[in-house]
DNA sequence: GAAAAGTTTAAACAACCATTTAAAATATAC
DNA sequence: GTATATTTTAAATGGTTGTTTAAACTTTTC
């Protein structure tokens, strides 16, 4: 019984997991998820009980997905060019896993933010990281030139994810094929470490 | 005759790019924005042949916004480290002016590129300015880091934008009001340009 | 000022939407 | 092995979608 309950329910899970990222909340139909699920369209809303439900549990899932690994990352006891490194790299290699993540995410909290944040302590944890400190004791120290971390953080993050957010603008405006922005993807991420790390590390 | 005809279609034209902006093309049905022009539902189709068509005017035009200033600038006779300010001022008050304009550009050309882009010749002409040849002779005479126009374009544009494009997010995650986010912007507006300017400018 | 052309309207169209129903099929319990 | 609970199904619900219709209204033409 619950062997296979629980695989119907993870069917539909990933099904419109699936479909989410790549349509949208309004692009998406029950009939969407049911087809990319195999499954008989009533059994969305016997599992979940409506579209908005399946929808809201998945987002709270993903943006977990975009948090956790910085998170951990941000705790790291490293030095902080390598730490800036590492956050790029798994920047970079998150959205080669998942194309459609960053400008799912960035698009649905910005056409209603105050239906998606819930009990989002996850927020509360990357405000509070050794990251912090180690900003903190550098600026102290002279070692590092002085910012909060929501100034430092965003310019780490903005390279990355903005190139693989306009992938096809990118490709269009600049004449690439897929394996050409693979291999501009890569130039870029280098670029984008050093100059970081030019800018926030002193000498 | 024509100044009237003019006048309902251009009203159908206004009130679709708002609601198209706000709500993106799955988002927005031909009812919204036949309201939101205070018209009679089948004028939509009178004017524009079908709500497609419609968006595809109007993406086309939003497109050219996004495009027009930065093209004047990057052609402009001024020195590189100013001209990359501009385009970072020019960037911020357009954000600040049509904020839901960044998201729904990337958005609408993530979820179907093939569809929107026509004979976009805007396109080769931001390829073809004379910043890429201040770049090209700044790299031969030793002033400037040997870098693409691909390169070094996002790297000006992406911290602006993305900060708007994930306002909600940023607002949300570094606990912050629309004032306190005003202020956090234009920080992070001179952030950028220091940044790169110290980036591509050797010395 | 009558005929023609252009514009606006309310109503209707079939197709599709999220969701519900109630019966059928399957698994579980005793 | 029958009774109970759970899962799956096809069909229907009422509402909304983009688009069309045909009649009413307004403007232009001569």
């Amino acid at each position: 019984m619950k062997c296979v309950t629980e695989k119907s329910e993870d069917k539909i899970r990933e099904a419109a997991k699936r479909v989410f990222l790549k349509k949208g909340f309004d692009g998406t139909t029950s009939r969407d998820i049911a087809k990319e699920a195999d499954m008989n369209i009533a059994l969305t809303n016997y599992y979940f009980r409506s579209k908005e439900k399946l929808f809201l549990e998945i987002f709270k899932d993903v943006l977990e997905e975009y948090f956790q690994n910085m998170l951990a990352i941000l705790n790291k006891d490293i030095d902080i060019k390598t730490k800036i490194s590492e956050i790029i790299d798994n920047d970079f290699e998150m959205m080669k896993k998942e194309p459609d993540l960053i400008i799912f995410i960035m698009n649905e909290i910005h056409k209603s933010p105050q239906r998606l944040f819930p009990d989002m302590s996850i927020f509360r944890q990357v405000r509070e990281t050794y990251f912090k400190k180690q900003l903190e004791e550098g600026a102290a120290n002279g070692t590092l030139r002085p910012m909060q971390l929501e100034n430092i953080l965003p310019l780490i993050k903005c390279g990355v994810e903005f190139i693989f957010m306009g992938k096809e603008i990118h490709k269009e405006l600049f004449v690439m094929t897929d394996p050409d922005f693979e291999k501009y993807a890569e130039e870029q991420k280098e670029h984008i470490k050093a100059m970081v790390c030019n800018y926030l590390v002193i000498g």
